[in-house]
DNA sequence: CCTGTACATAGCAAGAATCC
DNA sequence: GGATTCTTGCTATGTACAGG
């Protein structure tokens, strides 16, 4: 393969002014590492002689790459005479963008004997080394900061799609099906979080840089492909100092990630000359959203991708057919303009290439099963719900015995599978179709099945504000990671359990991550917020509300302590980031945790997944149904990709039994 | 229009390397 | 020594295209 590696060193290097400019027109820094987008202005001063950085280890042409491999980059510090820059003893990596074991290493994150164990090393080898790099003073340490960025856009910067997390997580898994095979929990926050993480440094966290240089080993976890991306993806570096204040900047060569096993040195001229030459496509913007954005809407133009993919046509083979015969009813133009994303033309193959095809392999919820003869389409299920609910073989007439629900999902999922009905439907569709094409906006369709907007968050004009916590329990020995979901959040706050502050990483506006303290009891505690500069007021938030409880007028929200040890049965809470669904438990909801289940676990297993747990809002329930009921269905909208997030498929179930 | 071929994509697994 | 990560190759299936 004509990858990278055989590169001389030759460098790309982007001249100091372009650089400046670049950064100055739009780089802000967050916690992740990460360069990011920003409308304001940056924080940066006049910098005019900001050093350049060379990125050595890549060609400067044709270079390729797969998701899996690891990129051994070389960057350099080099100052206007070309010269290395040797101010600096060490170097700082971004944390969230360090591979996983270097980052617990490295932010004792983990729980329990792991934790210690690791600690015990660690002061070991500050033992060892008394130039450790743990005890370098501040000054001496140069902050990196990297993003990816397209080759034909060099403003385009993009995150990790949702379907590469996916087979990030699924291949984590795979390495740990030694142990126990499906154990990673998806969840949106982590999602959204990993979603960051396109760039993985498999590193110590901090690296010497006194000699003005130092090796990274990097991946690049997610196709160029999959962000429409046809000269591949650019690593984009800053650096500052202590202060902030940029130090550097400097990008790589572009890297086209593929996933193509073969020699393409030898394939690419024939390859040329017969594929067509593809219409130029709209870039698709990956720019991180401002607060407001990224608060409102939980989906970006990789997620409507996806959703147009797995809507209109994937999941069901052979796809060409399909594609071509069967299923005109839902245009592209009609999501991304219904959803008021820009339009992507061309979009059909790449997004059907992109959608989630890992469900194929459950076994569960294939939405062939719910659309034997075409995949269903938002139309589809819209036109299909109301006679469903109200057809002869209802669930309120044919429901199974014991049965507590009316109208439980799983009858509907029976009734849907049903060949005639489905077919009635198909019908139905048809006529209604031609009837009300021109009569149903594109907004009215969505909106059927998107939550109104008097659902989504309130605008965020009120302060930081927790609404949820993943997960919300862990053992009082602490050194758990848990991930808070919320809004207005910002750089500085302080995450409180209790009267105890814990270590909080700020990941975005609507996430922060931290670790919750150590605690002499078990029980519940409150969670609250504190920014850096609030009171020095340590008492208990109970007495002294802090931030958030404050600024939303909602009460703080719980956490509980459980005791330190808990037995490895089923559904127990594994205190590190992975926990697991009681799959035994009677049908109390009560006895769930408040997460979504492990789509990993349900797609490396044949066994029929338990009801996804979410959050009850009492009252929210339609009459008749359980809270099991509604959670399985909002699971059913989630495996339909009719919601990307747990908040909209529980939206949509909400409103499919309201019908 | 149909069919065969080659290419593209994705998932998976095994073994090596490395880390702790 | 176990866990984790990296590397590489294989298989399966979808897709594009040329030729009959």
């Amino acid at each position: 393969m004509a990858t990278l590696f055989d590169a001389s060193p030759t460098t790309t290097t982007t001249s100091l002014k372009q650089q400046h400019n670049d950064l100055y027109t739009a780089t802000e820094s967050n916690a992740t590492g990460t360069v990011t987008e920003s409308t304001s202005s940056p924080p940066l001063q006049n910098n005019t002689d900001a050093y350049q950085i060379r990125v050595l280890g890549i060609a400067d042409q044709g270079a390729k790459s797969r998701v899996e491999t690891q990129i051994r980059l070389t960057i350099e510090l080099l100052n206007n005479q070309g010269e290395k820059v040797e101010d600096w003893s060490h170097i700082r990596l971004p944390a969230p963008l360090l591979t996983t074991k270097r980052r617990n290493a490295s932010t004792s994150t983990l729980s329990g004997n792991k934790r210690r164990s690791l600690e015990q090393q660690q002061q070991q080898q500050q033992q060892q080394q008394q130039s450790s790099s743990l005890t370098v003073p501040e000054e001496s340490i140069l902050h990196l900061r990297a993003s990816v960025i397209c080759e034909s856009d060099a403003n385009r910067k993009v995150k990790m799609c949702q379907r590469c997390v996916w087979r990030e997580w699924k291949r984590a898994d795979r390495k740990k099906a030694g142990r126990r095979l499906g154990t990673t929990v998806y969840d949106e926050t982590l999602m959204e979080r990993e979603r960051h993480r396109i760039l993985l440094f498999n590193s110590d966290p901090l690296l010497v840089f006194n000699s003005g240089e130092c090796v990274l080993p990097t991946r690049i976890t997610c196709y160029s492909r999959h962000h429409d991306e046809r000269q591949g993806f650019r690593i984009k570096f800053t650096m500052h100092d202590h202060c902030d204040n940029l130090v550097g900047a400097g990008t790589s060569p572009p890297i086209m990630i593929t996933d193509d096993h073969k020699n393409l040195s030898k394939l690419g001229d024939k390859r040329r000359r017969r594929r067509k030459q593809k219409p130029a496509v709209s870039p698709v913007n990956e720019s991180l959203p401002t607060p407001e954005e990224e608060a409102l809407a939980t989906f970006d133009h990789q997620d409507a991708h996806m959703l147009l993919a797995t809507t209109a046509t994937e999941q069901q083979l052979p796809l060409a057919k399909i594609k071509q015969e069967s299923l005109p009813q839902v245009p592209a133009d009609f999501l991304f303009d219904s959803m008021g994303l820009e339009n992507t033309t061309s979009t059909t193959k790449d997004a059907s290439s992109m959608a989630p095809s890992s469900l194929d392999h459950t076994g569960y919820l294939d939405p062939c099963l719910f659309f034997p003869n075409t995949p269903p389409t938002m139309q589809d299920i819209q036109l299909f719900l109301p006679s469903l609910l109200s057809s002869p073989s209802s669930p309120t007439e044919s429901g199974s015995p014991g049965s507590s629900s009316p109208t439980s999902p799983l009858t509907i999922a029976s009734t849907l599978t049903s060949p005639p009905l489905y077919q009635h439907h198909h019908q139905q569709q048809q006529q209604q179709q031609q009837l009300q094409q021109h009569e149903l906006s594109q907004q009215e369709m969505m909106h059927a099945f998107l939550p109104p907007l008097s659902t989504l968050p309130p605008p965020m004009m009120l302060g930081p504000k927790i609404e949820r916590m993943i997960p919300d329990q862990a053992t009082t020995e602490g050194g758990a990671e848990i991930t808070l979901l919320g809004s207005n959040f910002y750089e500085g706050l302080t995450c409180y359990f209790g009267d105890k502050p814990a270590l909080t990483a700020y990941w975005s506006p609507t996430t922060l991550v931290c670790t919750v303290p150590s605690s002499l009891h078990a029980g519940t505690v409150s969670v609250t917020l504190d920014p850096p500069s609030s009171s020095s007021s340590s008492s208990s938030p109970s007495s002294s509300p802090h931030m958030s409880s404050l600024s939303s007028g909602h009460p703080p929200q719980l956490f509980t302590y459980t005791p330190s040890y808990t037995s490895p049965t089923e559904g127990m809470i594994n205190s590190s980031t992975h926990h697991v669904l009681s799959s035994s438990s009677s049908s109390s909801s009560s006895s769930l945790v408040s997460t979504k289940p492990s789509l990993l676990s349900f797609m490396s297993s044949n066994d029929a997944p338990p009801p996804p747990a979410v959050v009850t809002t009492p009252g929210d329930l339609a009459s008749g149904w359980d809270e099991q009921s509604v959670q399985t269905l909002t699971w059913q909208v989630l495996n339909l990709n009719m919601a990307q997030t747990l908040h909209d498929a529980r939206q949509i179930a909400l409103k499919l039994i309201q019908l």
